[in-house]
DNA sequence: GACGGAGGCGAGAGCGCTCTCACCCGGCGG
DNA sequence: CCGCCGGGTGAGAGCGCTCTCGCCTCCGTC
């Protein structure tokens, strides 16, 4: 745990170089307007010291922190606990180190925390938020909205209907949900299940209705509610064997359900996919192809989603990039899903 | 994505409280030396205004960001897969929180960001570094000490043996390892197996290693090197069925792998735990909750360790800590690891 | 009642950077 | 030949804060 050693200053390379303050700084930030003599004298010097711009001083004129919030509200719930989220994050990450953004987490324990997320992205920390808002009555992202920061939201915000000024990116729940089971009736199946997700969440509720939409006038009871987990997937499934023996296939909402579905269907001595056919959604690898059978599941691209996200924060923020493109405020971004077919359905 | 706002100064609360600068100052610092009525006349101003001081010009001038910067190295790999590094930046995050400090998260791809990052952390953007190294050929640590960074690693690097001034915190690998074998011997096995992890990575060595300690003179055909991942398990255990279809136990070196040599000796039609006893390493809830049957396994506390990598760096870094506890330089820490019991051994 | 000390407060310098503005110089038109 | 324009450069102010230092007040002491 050394020290750290006192740094050269942008004068202490200026002295070097024989130019002023001014000129090393126009280099170090592009080094437009400068004689090629001068960039090249000045790159030695920075080379040489082993020159780094003190962020800190930086940042107190140019009032840009190059630097992005990720909030992850609640932690303890299941954002953790798979891998999607991590996916996300990495997508944030890349986006960001490409444009030379820093990323500064923040996860909230329980409400307490609001407040103090809230006042750290309105003491302006940062350039920019983006959220992962997980439940339709979390005060969160109304807090931040209210402080000023421009922010991006991961998933569509479940207050976010009227708003205009609102922008998430997520994946096309309702219509990949649409597509299992309309995919699922292409197999013949006629008592289609769907094994729903928590329903605070908006993905939960857009792939509900997907389900509705092609199953409107199924038997409410094909519905099972639950949260998301495998053990939440579980219970659900065998509620729904309890109620309707006679079902034929089955929709998890993801696919940590789906395997518990599985599991549970295996117990009852069904056969996956003859007796009962499956699918999940999302995709993650470490769970749909360890499944037996390998999982039939929506596959969302949740890398690309972080990468958006970043990707459309960073363009609100910057005049530059704004200008090239037509919209002057970026809107929200849907992306596609597509059906993965394995052994279970 | 409004624009924030102009954001009051303390020149501003100062001229509201009728008082300098200077006593604004102190008083948002924690108020000693001034008057009781001045403190709350201070106050009063600074909550109408909705002050909030700047960090980056506190940061020109006392030379600390409350900020630490968390490095995990080729997210590629597993660590992002499994929930073990979630958990483990929750403790570090809860830790930080408590203390004012705000994390940085820097995510490397591949061995050009290398450079990057140890740039950044010479830049003096953070006070400190808590490090992920993974692999023991991973250069990333060595260049981050030398960056003269206060650095915390989470699992003891490779290249530490030598080094009395490396700290890190981890999980008794090797003590656990053993607590694992031995209850497996107790059971009265004699011929136990063991899914290695990747041996580039300190944990999977010292896991063997402990194995080793107990089983010294065991038939090396006994031993199967695996990558921690659930399909190397299943490859790993199959090889061992081959090689030594006598086998009564299998000790792997985490959860995951558990739950692959699990499917596969069901599979081979043997049962667990009356033909083959299984344990596991880790205790992540939801895989050794959810194997069938339920996974007996080495606890580590894996949020403690993160709580405690950031415990171990805040306090090397506050002099005023320091002065309370006995050692002026923290050292490293390894923690206990406990079995816990369930169906499968 | 004069004096020393301590505690409370304000003035001012300065952290390292960016950015405006004025200056200098060479080349061009009048 | 003088003035003008424009690109290249430097001087200097100032971002919002902390912290040292000196002053002023009020107490206790001889």
């Amino acid at each position: 745990m050394t020290d750290t050693a006192p740094r050269p200053t942008l004068e202490a390379v200026a002295a070097r170089a024989g130019v002023s303050r001014a000129t090393v700084s126009r280099v170090v930030n592009g080094g437009d307007g400068v004689r090629d003599v001068l960039v090249e004298r000045v790159r030695k010097a920075v080379e040489e010291l082993g020159y780094v711009p003190n962020q800190a001083a930086r940042s107190l004129v140019t009032r840009r922190h190059d630097a992005v919030a990720v909030v992850v509200a609640e932690p303890e719930s299941r954002v953790f606990a798979d891998p999607f989220f991590a996916l996300q994050l990495r997508g944030i990450s890349k986006e960001l180190t490409a444009h030379d953004n820093q990323l500064v987490l923040l996860l909230t324990e329980g409400r307490d925390d609001h407040a103090r997320v809230a006042r750290y992205l309105a003491g302006g920390h940062v350039d920019g938020a983006l959220v992962f808002s997980l439940h339709l009555d979390d005060p969160l992202p109304e807090l931040i909205q209210r402080a000023g920061v421009p922010t991006v939201f991961g998933g569509r915000p479940g207050w976010s209907g009227g708003r205009r000024d609102v922008v998430y990116v997520d994946s096309d729940n309702r219509g990949g949900a649409r597509d299992a089971v309309r995919h699922l009736a292409g197999l013949g199946r006629t008592r289609i299940a769907h094994l729903t997700g928590a329903l605070d969440q908006t993905s939960a509720v857009d792939r509900l209705d997907g389900y509705r939409d092609v199953m409107a006038d199924a038997d409410p009871r094909l519905i099972a509610e639950a949260d998301f987990t495998p053990a939440g997937g579980e219970r659900a499934m065998r509620e729904l064997l309890d109620r309707c023996p006679d079902l034929d296939a089955v929709f998890a909402a993801n696919d940590l359900m789906a395997s518990g579905a599985l599991r549970v269907l295996r117990e009852s001595g069904r056969r996956v996919p003859d007796d009962v056919a499956v699918i999940g959604f999302d995709d993650l690898q470490p769970v749909a192809e360890q499944t037996d059978p390998p999982l039939t599941t929506v596959r969302q691209d949740i890398e690309e989603m972080g990468r958006l996200m970043a990707r459309l924060l960073l363009r609100g923020l910057d005049p530059d990039h704004r200008r090239e493109d037509t919209p002057d405020t970026p809107s929200s971004v849907v992306l596609p899903t597509t059906l993965v077919r394995r052994g279970s359905a």
